[in-house]
DNA sequence: CGCATTTTTGATACACGTCAATCTCCGTGG
DNA sequence: CCACGGAGATTGACGTGTATCAAAAATGCG
């Protein structure tokens, strides 16, 4: 039985993202997919395409009974999502753009499931999972920081994805993540930004240099 | 400047495992591999085969500094270690053996590398990150089960690392793993059991049931 | 047996969790 | 344009689960 967008429950509670969206002729279609911040991008047990994320970054959830959803490992562009589809017919994960994303079917071409581009997608998926482990050890500030560093892009900029999101990753409560955020603040490590379509406090100028 | 297999310092800050053994001319004989307990895999940095890992559980480390390791993943049987020196021409992690270790040269034949098995292992690695993100969720008596869980063998047996190699996977401290452990000792779900060639402190039978 | 390593146990401290109130942001409709 | 309402963020007061420090007890090896 789904929920509507919106329940009356908090967040937290919720079944993770809304996921009335039903993508089964895009899907077949194999067109690159854009999804905003928050948006659901496929649900566990469901089948469809498997990707390949050229933005954003998605988080991943084992979703164990219909209602729960729990933090299972975060996508940077560049990952593959859902390639158990392939094998499984359906999906073992819940995928959940933190950020604005763009992602495109995969495999891409013919010959692209041979050689030395898969090998490459195992060693980068073992490395983002050393980073995701990085995440959930250490002071809670430093957790904090290391998502940050995650999110920011090449120009200093970062678009962070919802207290509760951050508390997810992070295994934090998320008014732990407030503070944090306000501490980082008020040193001046983040300074916030307006930007276009993003809730105020969540996009700012990064100087990790003011961390030391 | 390698340090002797003994030193003065506390388990945590020693350089992690002992690594005097010289592989080379057994891994160009591209033979199969066997590690005790404790022992080192290998060392990021160096070159060398990758591995097919066939029973036991291993530990990969992130080394920042020389003196320096920090937990970054498991490998269980069926994982792949060390793809990346293939790509890189050298290890990206350290790998450590937690249990008694069989390993065996990866890819196994000329057509390996093609298609289903690598994505079968892409699937596995992603869904092996799920696991030990978990194992660094919730409470602590939590993680140390889902540690457990994870090195018991289908007989209900268990042989356990070090507390101090728990501690670095569950992100505790070996105090409080110590406590746990006595603790599901004393509550019958674990019962110490004597096996050959294992401290006595780390093999147990396991009733899961006894936690309910 | 004696010593190094690992584990256990106790006392105490603190980082983060919990609970609850308030505030800010932003979309919606009068 | 402003009032309204809901989601998310902030803040404070207080509790507690683990960390920390220290010392003793087990275990295993030479």
């Amino acid at each position: 039985m789904p929920l509507r967008p919106f329940t009356l429950l908090p967040r937290r509670f919720q079944i993770r993202p809304f996921f009335p969206v039903d993508r089964g002729n895009a899907n077949s279609a194999r067109r690159a997919l854009n999804c905003g911040a928050g948006e659901g991008i496929y649900h566990a047990g469901a089948n469809g395409l498997a990707w390949r994320l050229t933005s954003g970054v998605v988080r991943l959830d084992n979703v164990s009974s219909a209602s729960d959803a729990s933090f299972a490992s975060l996508a940077v562009p560049g990952d593959i999502l859902g390639c158990e589809t392939l094998l499984f017919g359906c999906y073992t994960f819940s995928a959940t753009a933190l950020t604005q994303c763009q992602l495109s079917p995969w495999p891409e071409g013919a010959g692209a499931l041979a050689g030395e581009s898969l090998l490459a997608s195992l060693a980068q998926a073992q490395q983002r999972a050393a980073e995701v482990v990085a995440l959930r050890g250490g002071q809670a500030a430093d957790r904090v920081l290391g998502l940050i560093r995650l999110f920011t892009d090449s120009a200093g900029q970062v678009v962070l994805p919802t207290r509760q999101d951050i508390a997810d990753i992070t295994d934090l409560r998320f008014e732990t993540i407030s503070r944090i955020i306000k501490t980082l603040e008020r040193t001046k490590v983040l300074l916030p930004i307006k930007v276009e379509g993003v809730h105020a406090t969540r996009s700012f100028r990064v100087d990790l240099a003011a961390t030391a």
